[in-house]
DNA sequence: TTTAAGCGAAAAAACGATTTTTCGGATCGG
DNA sequence: CCGATCCGAAAAATCGTTTTTTCGCTTAAA
């Protein structure tokens, strides 16, 4: 069965066979000091011969090598995982993982989890974060250890940090246009209480869309631990008090996915009666009854974006701070007439 | 912005503070050998007081454990990858990263990549394997490597390796059953090339339920790399050769997507014409047009199981080497006439 | 009273590489 | 012809733990 592992091939077991010193194979292998070509050459033979893998732990110990990243989210657990533990998350983790081991490294997953997971014991040489929010816990700790991070998305308060900026502004501005293009009169906002750069560029161009048009604006701000049945409640509740909502832009897909039910459920049909558009075109959109309007934000190219970025970073090598993300495009489906 | 690192305290700053020895240190804070309590109690203590954080690299190197172990997916990449890369593997990797994170160690996502990812540097103690066909590639590195493997989904030729059991008979058997329900009376089935457990099962049941009910099989493997194209082209083909065909079962997900397509193109109602089911119930089957019916296959369980018995193998515990996955439920849409 | 166990902690070795220091021999200038 | 310089390679130190071995002391058995 699983056979008792042969021992791995070491530096040291290349020196002995050929009598030379173990600093010398080092050396002839990585090309850091000179060495005689031809014995290069003899190390690199006899390195091929005996299967020779370097060991990626000791080179770390000694050198402080990358050999690994962390994928973080600080979505909350509701959002990102819960049931459904499909989206915007996993789709990154899709292509990073991709990116990552192309560049030699390989990605480490940490998942949104109730209790925190031990950043501190993490074999990782830097960190991918996804949308962290003003006082993100998991910022602070990889910050306090000094790793290189990248976050995806810009992170309030911390502007200057290396990101990819998601152009949450570019974004609702498309999706309000759309609402009113579709002949929304009065569009109310529902965004989530964690204070992310996404939620706050909605609701300052939610505010100057309004203000443009005189709309009254009815912006509200739902905890976003509270996931589908916080986005039904919230609507049912705004539906009452205010009947003349036509639209609601919910960027959150859990929210908009419980603004469809709630819709559903009081009898005000998606679209005719109401439209509903939501940001992240992720299975949740698809899953919906109807289907959510959305944009396509191009979360491959972001996660190869970052991954660049933070293995730039890794390596000491210049990198910009700031990386745009591909331009957003409408995917227009059922839930504004699509 | 990030200062220079003030050197990090290791176990030999504690034991120097404390006037013990290293290994003293080491022993009571990881409890491994008998230490004096009261001594463990002072040890605890001056490691918070400096604010002392093991090293995991160090601890990695000497112990030879990697904390870590790996996702792969043996599924070629225009199924498990491509576009939309969500699915499955990531559904998956979602729950069992979580799981591992909670027993201490961290997931290695292992993407399904053109070039097959170097397995040998990877620091990992094992691995889980995504539904390995028969001569699988990566179980054989990772057999080769001895490393202890969990399979999610029996391996055909590898019975007796441990795994988690998809009971993909049983799925079969649902689907085909359900489809006669709904009035399909010559139901073509629509596999994939790979070996695979799945394939092999669904093949055999379907040939038991033809031939229980002296309907004619007609059955069809696909190759898989040919991903949403093909199942489209071989469905124009099998419904201009057969067109009494009403029925299309095609467990893996793009092709029933492709058969969608296809039948769409024809003039050939979906499901009034023509029923079609597949297997997975993710993203893909929800964003077909109808969406497809399917099953639920519980992966979250699933993941949890595997890890769980990954886990044990790694400890050295005793586990039982098939665990059998939750039962399928039917999840009944509109390309059936849900 | 002598010796053998037993025990907790110290000391040393080990993990596998990289990095720094040392060394022997050739080269060169004076 | 002698000493300084230079060179490539050997030797040693290092990274921070864990694991193994050794040690000094107390206690129990003979």
């Amino acid at each position: 069965m699983s056979g008792k592992q042969p021992r791995r091939v070491t530096i040291l077991d290349i020196a002995r066979e050929m009598g030379v010193a173990p600093s010398t194979v080092s050396n002839a292998l990585s090309g850091k000091r000179y060495v005689d070509p031809a014995l290069v050459e003899r190390v690199k033979t006899t390195a091929e011969r005996l299967g020779y893998r370097p060991n990626p732990v000791a080179r770390r110990l000694r050198s402080g090598r990358a050999s690994a990243i962390g994928l973080f989210s600080a979505m909350p657990f509701a959002v990102a995982g819960g049931a459904s533990r499909l989206g915007f998350m996993m789709e990154i983790a899709a292509t990073a993982a991709e990116e990552t081991m192309r560049s030699g490294l390989s990605l480490t997953l940490v998942p949104p989890m109730e209790a925190s997971p031990p950043v501190e014991d993490l074999l990782i040489d830097g960190a991918l974060l996804i949308e962290p929010a003003r006082d993100d816990p998991f910022a602070e700790l990889l910050d306090a250890r000094g790793l290189p991070v990248v976050r995806i998305g810009r992170q309030p308060g911390r502007e200057s940090a290396p990101h990819v900026d998601l152009r949450s502004a570019e974004t609702a501005a498309k999706l309000l246009a759309h609402l009113e293009a579709r002949g929304a009169r009065r569009i109310a906002l529902m965004t989530g209480q964690g204070r992310r750069a996404s939620h706050e560029e909605t609701e300052a161009e939610y505010a100057r869309f309004c203000a443009l048009r005189g709309m009254e604006p009815l912006a509200f701000r739902l905890t976003e631990t509270n996931g589908v049945q916080g986005g039904h409640d919230a609507t049912l509740k705004l539906l009452a008090e205010r009947p003349d909502v036509d639209a609601i832009l919910a960027p959150v897909d859990v929210f908009a996915a419980g603004a469809c039910q709630a819709a559903k459920e009081i009898g005000r049909r998606v679209p005719e009666d109401l439209l509903i558009a939501t940001r992240y075109d992720g299975p949740r959109s698809l899953a919906s009854d109807p289907p959510l309007t959305a944009v396509n934000l191009s979360l491959p190219v972001v996660a190869q974006e970052a991954v660049r970025m933070l293995t730039a970073m890794i390596e000491g090598h210049e990198t910009p701070r700031v990386v745009p993300s591909p331009e957003a495009r409408l995917v227009i489906r059922a839930s504004t007439g699509g």
